[in-house]
Formats: C-alpha cells, structure tokens, sequence
RNA sequence: GCCCGGGUGGUGGAACGGUAGACACUGGGGUCUUAAAAACCCCUGGCGAGAGCCGUGCGGGUUCGAAUCCCGCCCCGGGCACCA
C-alpha cells in the first residue's frame, strides 16, 4: 500500500514535503556515495552545480540565503531531469571573525556556538529542499578541512606565492586586526564600519600581483555575469604607461651622508649638459625619482613634481632650510586617517622640499613637492605635476602659483592660450619640442621610445590590485602554518604536521597589540624546530576566511579523504564547476581569491584548469519595501513563518517569481498567494485528470509551454518560466473543464524543479513508482505542434492598429491585404487615400502606408 | 568623475524593432452560503457615452513602425575613485 493513502486529497503541503524529505534521505534520492561519484564522473554526464556555501550565523537561515539556493537548486534538478549527474553540495564557511565577535557578545565558545549553528543551518536547509548531497560535506572549521587550507598555504609558501613582509596594512581598531585591501569599503571595515587605520606590521601575504595580467586576460574565457567581470576588471585596474626617470639636480640637496662626508656629485652639475645627466644619471651616481604616468606625452609639460609624504626618498632630498616645514607637513598628514585622505573633493595641500629634479624631456629643472594627494600606495609614490592636462595638478598648480604649461591643443587652439582648466582630451602636441603636431595617441608611444633611447623611462603597465594580506590577529581560524626558529628563521610547518591544530583557548578576546590571542599561550606556540631540533615558536596569527572559501569547490568532490586535498581523478571528473550562482558582493572578494588559488595550484601542476568556475552567474538581492533587510530597520523576513504556512514549495516558487532572478526582488506578503493558488489548482487538475485525448489547442500550448520553460530555465529566467506555467494550467482548466491525463503530466516534470516535493507527490498518484528525479525525463516539444493554427493578425494603417482579425497560420501577403482592404475600419481610416507601401510580417501584422 | 545595471498601470513585473501592460498581487462587482471564509466567474493604465485619443523618466533623431536602436539630458541602485 503506497504512502499516498496516507494523504489527504487536498493539498497540504507540509505533509506532503514531510513525507518526500524522509523519503529522499531514506531513499538516498540526491546523494551519491564515492563509489557513484567516482563512476558518474566517468561513465555519466557530470555536472557541478555549485552555490556560495553559507556563513552559518546564530540568526539561522536568511531569506536571502534561500532566494539565492533555490535559484541555483531549481537550475540543478533541471539538469538532472535532463539526465545528467548532478553533483550539489553544500558546506559552511564557519571560521571568521563574523563568528568569533557574536561568540565573543553572546560569551559563548565559537567551539561551541557553530556546531550548534550548523545542526541548526543544517535543519533549516533539509526542510527548504534542496537537493545537497549531504554524504559530501564540508565545515572549513573542522581539522579535517583546515588541515588542508593550512596546506595549501604551504604550496604557496613553496612556490615563493607566500611571504612574510613588513608593510603599510589595514588596521580596524574595531576588530582588532589587519583587513585586506578588498575588505577595507570607503575608508571603513566592510564587517563593522570603523575607519580603518594604516599600521605598518609584518604580515603574511599571497602575491596575488603575479597573477594581476592573467587574471584580468582570462576573463575573456569564461562565461560569467558581466557585472561581475566588471567589477573584477575595475579592481584589478590596469593601466598602462610609462616609467619616467627625474634625477635630483638640487645645488644644496643632501649635503651631507648619513657618515658625514661631503656630497660631490651635485658639482657635476655645472660641467655637464642636461642631456648628459638624464641619459648617464646612473653612472654619474646621481639620485633619481621615477614616476609612473599613463600620460608620458605630456613630459614637456610636467612643471613640477609631487612626493607621496611617506615617499622614502623625501628625508633624502629635502634642503635644509625646506626641512622644518617638511616634516611639520608629514605630521599633518600622518594624523589623517585614510578617508579623510583619500576623498577627492578636499582642498590640494603640500610643502616644497627644495629639492629640483631634471625634467628629462626639456632639460630644465623643476621643483619637487610633497603632497597627501599623491598616495604611496599606487605606481611609485610620485607623479610628475602636469598641471596643464591633469585636474589635480591644475589645482595645485593654482594654489601654489607653479607655472602651468600647455602642450596639448585642439585644431585652432593657440600654444600660448592661456588655459583656465587642466584640457584632457585628445589633440596635438605644442611646446613639445621635435614632438610638436603630433597627435596624443601617437606621440604616447614616441616620446617613451625617445626617452627610453636616452635611458630616461621605459614602457610601464601598473595595477591598482595589491597583495591580498591574509594575515588575521584573530583566534577564530586556522593557525599559519609556520614556524620561527631563531636558528633556521622562518620554517615551514611539515607537511605530515598538519593540521597545526587550533587550541581550545578560554581568553580568545584579541586586543589592540595587534598580536593574535594565541600568542598568549606560550604552551601553545613554543615548539621543536623540525629543522634543527631547537627551540621554535609558532606562528601566532591565523589565516583570513577568504582563504577557506577560495578552494572549497575543489574539496567537495574529496569531502572526507585523508589523504589529500583533493584526490587527482575525482577532480579531474567533475570540475572545473559546470555552474556557479552566488551573490555579486563576492565578486572582487571570494570569487577573484578563487580564482587566484585555482591558478597557482594549477602552475603548481596539482590540477590541469586554471578557471574555476566555466560559468558564473549573480543573482540579484531580495529588499522588502524597497530596501534592504536589516535588523536596524526591522524588515527582516522569517523565512520558517512562510514554509509554516504555505510551506516549502511556494515559499521556493513565489521568490523566483517576484522578479528576474538575476535582478533581484521586493518581497511583499500578499503576493505570495498567487503562486500558493497555483500549486493547488495543479493538485486539484492532476488529481482530478481524466484518460482521454488532448484536445488540440490544450496540445499546441502545451508544446509551447514546453519549449518557452525550457528556454527560461535554461537562461535563469524563472519568473517567466513560472508565468508560463501558470498560463498553461489556466488553458488546462480552462471553464472549469476535467484536465486530460497527457495535458499534466508534462506539467508535473516542468513545475519539479521550483516544486520538488510536490511534484513527488503528484508523479506518484499519477502512478509513478520511483522519484520524478529519478525516473521522470525532460519533457521534449515538436516546434511544429508549438505553434497554433491560427494567429491574431493586426491590420495597421500608417503605423497604427487599425484592425485585427483570426488569420489562418501562414497566410500569404496578398491574401492578408485582401482581407485588410475589406475591413470597414480600415477603409475608414485609408480615407480613399492611395496605399504607396504595404509592410507584411508573416503571421503578424500587415501595415498599410497611404499617403 | 569613470564603469555597470535600471526607470513601463495602484503594486511586483511581461514584451525576437511589429497588438504595450503577459503572469500575478491589490481593488471593485458577481455566483455559491443563514452568514463569513474558501472556491469560482467578470472588470481593473488615463480620458471618453462611443468611435477614438493619450500613454513605457525628459528632449531630439532614425524607421512604414521605437519601451526596444542612435544622440543629448534627468533620476534611482551598485562597483571604482586625488589610481597619476
């Protein structure tokens, strides 16, 4: 006796979902062992469909985690029903600071609060139903997944990806830690908002640097949002241009070395040309600035020069008298925090330190400043001031009365016009010397040339992406797996060591020192030298979470190996991932880490694709009355009150139906009874479904109902997928007509993806033995039953409808404008005018032009 | 400032350059009911009795025909931003 007996004939859902749950984990319906992984990789047609795995807070499952698996879980089953072997999982990413500080308010253990999160997450997700294969699980915070994130930092080590520098980082005195660059929002921590100070620590870092050209280039290769590509190129912010070299030239510059001796080489200055000294600066051992420009054919008109404050040769350089009130300036800027700093629309400020440089261009000495709006942190701390033909510069230049040169003009513009705005369009070049007439875009590659001919610059491509500092004063991941021996230096953790496990340590609170909390445990850190026997110390700061989540995928396929990372032949099988659906505030953060960790693993030959991801796709934000859902604001949606009462199957459907998915909605909780009504009026047809023949027009749509889902779902387009279901059980039921048995059961097939367990339900009373999933195919259309016989033809005059008749399907022009021409309405507005012109789009529309 | 999206009824949203507003929600009317709920049916962009006219942020243009393409603006959301 089935178990449909047990159910009532009118639709409740949560027994319905109830039942089928327990099925499909009794049944093991989504879950593949290893042994059937290992053979649907080979034999089968693997598919990856992966989603962003969640950060398990204590609030539970958010509505916005379940718009975003639901859309990545409908386009899953999709592809099973299509017949191929879908491989779905999911895990937590449950390290993080996120986690510790919530650990840290509630005074609970994070050892303790996530496992309790996760059972919880857990719950929440079986009862949404997705299709996870839950024997494939992982939990970046267990030893048996960090074990492996700590040996992946060691290949990095190996292959000189990883090094250990001092440097100017990120510090949220929020946090107590080191951010990298691409969590620093506006000046501020992306997790709690505090402006960020800059700190100089030595850290660890991933040249990510390395990889800027590839990363940038390969984005051309795979298939992803554009939003998401544009973002990531925005980051990465190539430019290109040229490396010019100033050398100092000041008479008083440097008087003295750091031991006292007099400084000649200044005196050269009076026996030799300009050009002698630009071209021969290195062998006459003088000291030289390089700037990076994108604008090298504006040398001629580079009036003078601005130092970053911090630059490091501006102790060097500075005069004498210049010295007081350079340093007094330096002050001033280094009490300014970033923000303040960074924002453009302040006024430009800065001191002149004396010195001159050469312009190497036109000979002629120009001064050096130093100004805060000149940043270290991009090319090399200095810019040659090109007040003519740079924002910036201009208004400097005016604050400061520096001359201001032009050499850039338009046809008609004279070369001596004074200028009352810095011009940066195109032009020819004017007061350039032998360059004079040529065009910009030219004249951007000639002077590098002539430059560099006279060893003065070369060719230059610089990136706004830095290093990606990973590490994380914090005790809530895994540890560094490093070792420092005072003999040795720095040692690199065995990798038949690992995991360096994480201590259960009560006092976790980090504090300002900007050292880790596990530095406080010297039973903890103090070690063997593994190279010399001797005494070592561990490292004591842990590694960032964007670390755990930039290999996850590759671990899935392995979950549970002990052996590696990721077992060679699995992952040859299923990846790279098929599919990716995640939200777009990932794409310069996780999805642009994972992409440079699936390169490096890849150069270093232990997988053979260097793109993770074939295809990427983001999908919008779920708002609730036009904004976003906070706490603060107090529209936060419980998703579980939804799934109480329509349950899963119409919470899964109304969200794909609020609006493109890959735009994102606005939840309003009235609407949700739409597609509630539609899910009982299909239990009702299907229950209620007769065996007889389709009737023809119920035939024709549902071919084409066939055909316009497939297309939708295919393109991620659930809202019209869904409508058009909607539309076709309405023809179905049309005048309260008895449903034909054929005309619901396709239907079925195409609504299981948004409504898996219902549609369970309804496969089995239809007299199915085993799951849609597993034995129900994708339905297929004749694109010759798609169409109908007849079409609805417009009749314009001029460009307006005039008239629309029922046409037989294919119709010839002329047969069209006979009908049209007979048309009262028609004729009416053809007023006895002649028809000069007749338009005729088969099937459609026939457009008379009179005159 | 630069780079992406987007702007369509009361609301969410549909529309290969070819019937603007599919599909829903809300609202209104009705059927059934002692009544209510549910369910079902009809109406629901504006003006107009109607024929029809007007309508897709604004102003131009291309076209037989524009929500859709082009040019110039405005507004909203997101990314980047003294990046040289």
């Amino acid at each position: 006796m089935s178990d449909a007996t047990h159910i009532t004939d009118t639709y409740n859902p949560l027994e319905v979902e109830r039942k089928w749950q327990a099925r499909w984990d009794s049944e093991g319906t989504n879950t593949y062992t290893d042994a059937e992984l290992r053979r649907a990789g080979v034999q089968g047609r693997p598919f990856y469909n992966l989603m962003m795995f969640p950060y398990p807070s204590a609030e539970g499952l958010h509505i916005g985690n379940i718009y975003a698996f639901t859309g990545a879980d409908i386009y899953g089953r999709f592809k099973r029903l299509q017949g191929y072997d879908v491989f779905e999982p999911i895990g937590f990413d449950a390290f993080g600071i996120h986690s510790e500080n919530f650990a840290l308010k509630q005074g609970v253990h994070p050892m303790e609060l996530i496992p309790q999160n996760i059972e919880r997450f857990t719950r929440q997700l079986r009862r949404v139903g997705f299709m996870y294969d839950w024997n494939h699980t992982v939990d970046t915070t267990q030893r048996e997944y960090y074990r492996w994130t700590q040996w992946i930092f060691l290949q990095l080590y190996k292959a000189g990806l990883a090094v250990k520098k001092e440097a100017p980082v990120n510090w949220c005195p929020s946090c107590n830690t080191v951010l990298a660059n691409e969590q620093v929002v506006a000046g501020a921590c992306e997790r709690c908002g505090t402006t960020v100070e800059i700190r100089n620590l030595s850290q660890w870092f991933f040249r990510i640097t390395e990889y800027a050209e590839r990363l940038l280039n390969n984005l051309a290769t795979i298939d992803w949002s554009e939003t998401t590509k544009k973002a990531q190129e925005n980051w990465i912010g190539r430019s290109e241009g040229a490396e010019i070299v100033f050398p100092v030239v000041s008479e008083s510059a440097n008087l003295e070395n750091d031991d006292g001796s007099e400084v000649v080489r200044q005196a050269f200055r009076y026996f030799l040309t300009a050009d002698q000294i630009v071209s021969r600066w290195q062998e006459l051992e003088y000291t030289a600035i390089r700037v990076f420009t994108t604008r090298p054919d504006t040398v001629f008109g580079a009036t003078y020069m601005v130092l970053a404050p911090e630059h490091p040769l501006v102790d060097q350089i500075t005069t004498r008298e210049r010295r007081k009130a350079v340093e007094a300036y330096r002050r001033k800027t280094a009490k300014k925090d970033l923000v303040t700093r960074r924002k453009g629309d302040k006024k430009k400020t800065g001191t002149d330190t004396g010195a001159r440089v050469l312009n190497p261009a036109t000979g002629k000495e120009i001064p050096v400043w130093i100004a805060d709006y000149v940043l270290m942190e991009y090319g090399t701390g200095a810019i040659m001031a090109v007040p003519g033909h740079d924002e910036r510069d201009f208004e400097f230049a005016r604050a400061y009365k520096l001359p201001i040169v032009r050499v850039v003009a338009l046809e008609g513009v004279g070369a001596n016009e004074p200028m009352i705005e810095a011009y940066t369009g195109p032009g020819r070049l004017v007061n350039s010397g032998h360059f004079d007439g040529m065009e910009v875009d030219e004249a951007r590659h000639e002077v590098t040339a002539w430059l560099a001919e006279r060893n003065a610059a070369e060719p230059r491509v610089n990136y706004r992406l830095h290093d990606w500092t990973i590490s994380r004063q914090r005790y809530w991941g895994p540890p560094i797996p490093v070792l420092y021996c005072d003999d040795c230096g720095i040692v690199p953790v065995p990798e038949d060591q690992l995991p360096v496990e994480l201590p259960y340590i009560e006092d976790f609170k980090p504090d300002a020192s900007g050292i880790s909390p596990l530095a406080r445990h010297r039973e903890w850190y103090l070690t063997g030298c593994p190279s010399c026997g001797g005494v070592a110390r561990r490292e004591t700061d842990v590694s960032d979470t964007f670390l755990d989540s930039a290999w996850y995928f590759l671990r899935y396929p392995s979950a549970g190996n002990d052996r590696r990372a990721f077992e060679p032949s699995l992952t040859r099988n299923w990846l790279p991932v098929d599919s990716y659906i995640g939200g777009n505030e990932h794409a310069v953060l996780h999805l642009l880490y994972a992409r440079f960790v699936t390169m490096a693993l890849h150069d270093l030959e232990w997988i053979d694709f260097e793109e993770p991801f074939t295809r990427f796709r983001a999908h919008g934000l779920i708002i609730k009355d036009g904004a976003k859902m906070s706490k603060s604001r107090g529209n936060v949606i419980v998703p579980d009150e939804y799934i109480e009462e329509y349950g899963a199957d119409t919470l899964r459907t109304y969200l794909m139906f609020l609006g493109p998915y890959q735009e994102g909605g606005d939840f309003r909780a009235t609407g949700i009874t739409g597609p509630y009504n539609f899910l009982n009026r299909l239990w009702d047809a299907v229950l209620g479904a007769e065996d007889r023949p389709l009737y023809p027009a119920v035939e024709q749509k549902l071919h084409a109902t066939i055909r316009k889902v497939t297309e939708d779902v295919e393109a991620l387009s659930y809202n019209t997928a869904i409508a058009a279901m909607m539309e076709y059980l309405n023809v179905v039921r049309a005048g309260g007509r008895t449903p034909e048995r054929a005309a619901v059961e396709p239907l079925v097939i195409l609504v299981a993806p948004f409504a898996p367990h219902l549609a369970e339900e309804l496969w089995e009373r239809l007299g199915n033995e085993r799951s849609v999933f597993r034995s129900a195919t994708w339905p297929e259309y004749d694109p010759a039953k798609a169409v109908a016989d007849t079409v609805e033809f417009v009749v314009q005059v001029n460009g307006r409808v005039r008239a629309r008749m029922q046409m037989a399907r294919g119709i010839s022009e002329s047969d069209a404008r006979d009908a049209a021409l007979a048309d009262p309405n028609v004729q009416r507005f053809l007023d006895g005018r002649q028809v000069r012109k007749t338009i005729f789009v088969p099937d459609r529309l026939l457009n008379l032009v009179a005159g």
